[in-house]
RNA sequence: GGGCGCGUAGCCUAGUCUGGAUAGGGCACCGGGUUCCUAACCCGGCGGUCGAGGGUUCAAAUCCCUCCGCGCCCGCCA
């Protein structure tokens, strides 16, 4: 019964929450008149908002159709009957077991239109301030160039944090640099020694094919698989990379490795950059031992009740009852001789983080199922209330399936993707647009590449398992990157030959009663309650999917419904072709990808 | 062997958490569309035992059980 009495508070960012408010309040009334006493939370969980084929939401009926005492169809049918007119709805329809309710086309273009128009670029998100976040992804270990195996980590970590912080939340991102352990000293080990003493096996680097692009971490990275494979049935070099383990665990390490870690990442950077992946922050797992963090967690682990000190004076946690998938029930975290492992090292950089945010998300490939597994029993054992949430993705397989291997030639280096991507750009460039001069060209066909790029990996659900692709990476139609560019472009180049300056005045949302119009004001309407959705579940595919929706629906209206030769609805389609500009460069920036004024 | 993830048309994929109406898209294929705001587009068609089997339910792609296939992990590595 109650309208609301409260005072109305700050107007929602979602144009449906005034209007779904409404429908609930009278779908109460209505409930009440045909005798059913259904609280509102309950009509409220019962909505359909995707829903209805016939509507715009839909309530099914069964689960009130029990306690009311009637059959669902004769419910559904009772409750359309005892509707009453109203400014939000235009129909109420029963269809058997289902009461769809059409949502009047001009009140949601209003309130669609009004929030776009005000919010601009922050339309679809939420205002500040939120929780914070820190948001850890890529960390990949600085020992070489990055392969498109790994790439989902950066897009997806990426896209997460720029969701979070569109709703509001106060984001960071991080990149773990592993500059400890034995992969980065490995790198570290080969170049200290002069080039006329590496062994043959390593030296034969040169003749494996190289990446396209010439930058540090390809060039000190060359040699990395070969140490790899070397250091197996070379015990004396293993001995000597042991004692550097050590000593840089120490903090002596020779200043070289510090120095090569650096370089290789920042080659690795380069890379990410060009698909607009960047960080806020970088911790060094060097620092954790430095600033005493590793320390304090030793000292915390080694006061619980399940350390176990293991023959040799390492000490492990039992871990029996979690159930991990182990051999044993033991997790050592420190090593008979006192040095920490990376497991310790991750439970101390995680402690840091929670300290400090509300929030943190990490972004893991599946071979750290089990790691995040085990962090989580590690700060059960501390005491610690809150988890960090973990988004695991699969690695990208290589053309006919299984890892991507530098060695094995299977692995496609990112570079070597995006230069492809962008040279197929420019060809389709150049012959749409002839006129165009070089500079020009190559600017939309590095967005229009790397675009395609991203947004192939991105429409992807990060636990579908993904063979690479060269044929559907490149694609530049249908559910690409590039055709929601390219909508947004179009979208532009109306704006622009309208010679308006102010879209959003003296519009009248009922000019929009066409299906395409109506259509497209509904997408646009949808962004602000996607965006919630994918903030909760971490779905960075529906993103993407929604760009799609959205450049298709304005495609669709782009066809069916002129706009600089229409008479009176000219000023209302202008405002409308705005507002799905403006969303579409809004998700755009979600997705990390350049936003084009023409291509 | 154990644990976890994945399995949706020829290919790729959304939906699975929180069960609801004839399972949405895209590619490919077939047929149309450009004197008109960018054809990287639009319209139409073809194509589905939602891995298999059982169970729960008024209702299962979705929940439970069993099995099959693929992947990953089960280190005093990271």
């Amino acid at each position: 019964m109650a309208k609301s009495e409260s005072s109305p508070g700050p107007v929602s960012p979602d144009p449906w929450a005034p209007i779904l408010e409404e429908l609930l309040d009278e779908l109460e009334a209505s409930a009440d008149r045909i005798g059913l006493g259904t609280e509102r939370g309950v009509l409220e969980s019962l909505l359909d908002l995707e829903g209805g084929r016939q509507g715009d939401v839909a309530l099914p009926v069964h689960r009130l159709a029990g306690p009311a005492g009637r059959a669902p169809p004769v419910l559904a049918a009772d409750l359309a009957k005892s509707w009453s007119p109203s400014r939000s709805i235009e129909s109420v329809s029963a269809d058997g077991a289902f009461v769809n309710f059409r949502v009047v086309t001009a009140r949601l273009a209003r309130e669609t239109l009004e929030r776009v128009a005000a919010r601009g670029a922050r339309y679809g998100g939420q205002d500040g301030p939120g929780p914070t976040a820190i948001v850890e992804h890529t960390s990949a270990n600085p020992t070489g160039p990055l392969h498109v195996g790994r790439v989902r980590n950066g897009i997806i970590g990426d896209t997460v944090a720029r969701v979070a912080r569109a709703m509001g939340e106060s984001v960071t991102t991080q990149y773990y640099v592993d500059d400890l352990g034995r992969q980065s000293a490995m790198i570290t080990w080969i170049w200290s020694k002069p080039a006329d003493q590496w062994p043959t096996e390593i030296a034969a680097a040169a003749a494996v094919p190289e990446p396209p692009v010439r930058r540090d971490d390809v060039l000190y990275g060359r040699p990395y698989p070969f140490v790899s494979a070397y250091l197996k049935d070379h015990p004396d070099a293993q001995a000597e990379l042991a004692a550097l383990v050590q000593r840089i665990e120490e903090g002596h390490g020779p200043p070289l490795h510090r120095e090569l870690v650096g370089k290789i990442l920042a080659g690795m950077l380069a890379t990410l950059a060009r698909i607009n992946v960047r960080f806020d922050t970088f911790v060094w797992e060097s620092s954790l031992l430095t600033d005493g963090s590793v320390d304090s967690v030793l000292r915390r682990l080694n006061g619980l009740p399940s350390s176990i000190t293991e023959e040799n004076g390492a000490r492990a946690l039992d871990l029996g009852r979690y159930g991990l998938p182990k051999e044993s029930s033991r997790v050592v975290y420190q090593r008979g001789d006192g040095t920490s492992l990376y497991l310790t090292r991750d439970v101390a950089y995680h402690l840091k983080k929670m300290r400090s945010a509300d929030r943190v998300v990490d972004v893991l490939g599946q071979d750290h199922r089990l790691h995040a597994r085990t962090l989580d029993a590690f700060f059960e054992e501390l005491g610690e209330p809150r988890r960090p949430i973990f988004i695991i993705y699969q690695d990208i397989l290589a053309h006919g399936g299984g890892r991507m291997s530098t060695r094995g030639g299977s692995a496609v280096w990112l570079d070597e993707l995006l230069d492809d991507a962008v040279e197929r750009a420019r060809g389709e460039v150049r012959d749409r647009w002839e006129s165009i001069d070089a500079a020009e060209a190559d600017r939309i066909a590095e967005a229009v590449g790397t675009g395609a790029v991203r947004f192939h990996i991105l429409r992807i659900a990060p636990e579908k398992p993904v063979a690479f692709d060269w044929e559907q990476a490149l694609s530049f139609e249908g559910r690409s990157g590039p055709f929601v560019q390219y909508s947004y472009a179009r979208a532009g180049s109306i704006l622009r030959k309208s010679g308006a300056s102010e879209f959003f005045v003296g519009y009248d949302p009922a000019h929009y009663t066409s299906e395409p119009e109506k259509a497209l004001v509904r997408v646009i309407a949808r962004l602000p309650r996607t965006l919630r959705v994918v903030l909760r579940t971490n779905h960075v595919q529906n993103v993407a999917g929604y760009a799609h929706d959205l450049a298709d629906e304005f495609n669709r209206f782009y066809h069916a419904v002129p706009v600089l030769s229409a008479d009176a609805e000219r000023t209302s389609r202008l405002a409308l072709v705005a507002a799905a500009h403006q969303t579409l460069g809004n998700v755009l920036d979600l997705m990390g990808i350049e936003r084009l004024e023409r291509m």
